[in-house]
RNA sequence: CAAGCAAGCUGGACAGCCGCGCGCGCAGGUCGAAAGGCCGCUGCGUGAGGAAAGUCCGGGCUCCACAGGGCAAGGAUAACGGGUAACACCCGCCGGGGGCGACCCCAGGAAAAGUGCAACAGAAAUAGACUACCCCGCCGGACUUGUGCCGACGAGGAAAAGGUGGAAAGGCGAGGUAAGAGCUCACCCAAUGGCGUGUCAAGCGCCCAUUGCUGUAAACUCUAUCCGGAGCAACGCCGUGGGAACACAACAGGCCGGCCCGGCCGUGUUCAGGAGGCGGCUGGAGCGCGUUGGCAACAGCGUGCCUAGAUAGAUGGCUGUCUUAAAUGACAGAACCCGGCUUACAGGCUUACUUGCACC
RNA sequence: AGCGGAUUAGUGUAAUGGUAGCACACCAGACUCUGACUCUGUUUGUGAGGGUUCGAAUCCUUCAUCCGCUG
């Protein structure tokens, strides 16, 4: 199995807000841009506005279990970037598990045996 | 039993499946001449706190400056004795304040070296005469015609009474005086010196002496002691592209290419710079237990243990059981490392003590 | 992570330790047939707690919030 990849350059991010698709509730917002790869990268924000490192770090551990038990369902080759939410906070797993599959729905980023 | 006070501990545990960082191992895969790197594994071990926080003090460590001593400037600390690598920390003790008490709080040196400030109020704010008091002079009034009484004015005496204020000239009583005043005396208070006591201490005591002086130093200042600056994004090593200086050279050499031909490039050394990478990185003023010294903080000795080291940053997700009133968490995430302080914190446990009530 | 700075009415900005001002804004009134302009007046404040002082916006201290620098 694969390890999941992740970005770490500012320009990769500044692109994908840029250029990408977006969508969003009141606890996630994604956006998606195609990376011209095999592989997908994934990208996590979570600003200090969202609450103290105890929190910050929670809110970034649940995001990352979320995309690695989801990530056979989403098609290949896109970056995907994560932005938590003030309301993200208070928000329990299944919740942001909930929110993120219905926000990947809206950007056609699911397999269609995964929607189901 | 109730209320309180102080010190210390704890900050869920176990199991199953999936997943992560680091170290070790591997008969695995791949790259490499090798050293080793990368990937992998039904593998083994290990993996956040009492505050990891705030960054308020003190150190270690690294570089820079000075390389000896002193002065000035700037800053810090402040009863006294001890502890410590050091401290604004800790312990003991003294003084002051609070509480019935256990106990708690205090930047707690010098205002009697000097300067500044003290609004408003008040007559007066570091020195003073507004009212009231007393003596003298002079004028007026009443009558019982007194070297007496009342009232106005002038010149003095006097800090005793009054109200203001945070603070009013040591306090109270007696003597004394025209009226008064530490002017004198007894007692008390405060400061300084002496004696006794205390750790040759702060301090406490004295039927010893002298003096009587507002507060403020978290105003300037004085006294004593201490302090060079910057910080792991420090610093060291490797080092792409591009740059500068010097030397050599127009031959040779290097790269592409199986070779010739052909095409492209000046070469070497040093320096600055610093994309990126590696080190710094965790074994330390370390922790536990016992013992000796000490009231204690702490120190010595013996013995046992090794307990994160990431680099966008590892502890998460799902489920079950147990303790519980409650475990979908109280506060909260190491980032070079220690010693403190401060701030945040649901609850739970232990020990000592105080007060009140009841019973023996 | 390390380092530095700031906080005064709704907004901007003053104030040697001694009643916290000024301008704009808001509200009310006057002027006007009505509105604007203008004039007059009122309200609204020292980020929070503790300390020093007779008395703190100011001095000391502990926090909170915001901003900036170093990649």
């Amino acid at each position: 199995m694969k390890r999941t990849a992740s970005m770490k350059e500012n320009h990769l991010f500044r692109r994908a807000y840029n250029r990408g698709k977006t969508a969003a509730d009141g606890r996630l917002a994604l956006y998606v841009r195609r990376n011209g790869q095999k592989n997908n990268r994934l990208g996590l924000t979570v600003s200090t506005k969202v609450g103290c490192a105890v929190v910050r770090n929670r809110i970034r551990r649940r995001l990352r279990e979320i995309y690695r038990l989801n990530e056979d369902k989403l098609v290949s080759g896109a970056d995907v970037v994560v932005v938590a939410r003030v309301r993200a906070a208070s928000s329990d797993y299944h919740q942001l598990e909930r929110s993120f599959l219905k926000l990947a729905d809206k950007l056609e980023l699911l397999k269609k045996e995964g929607i189901k």
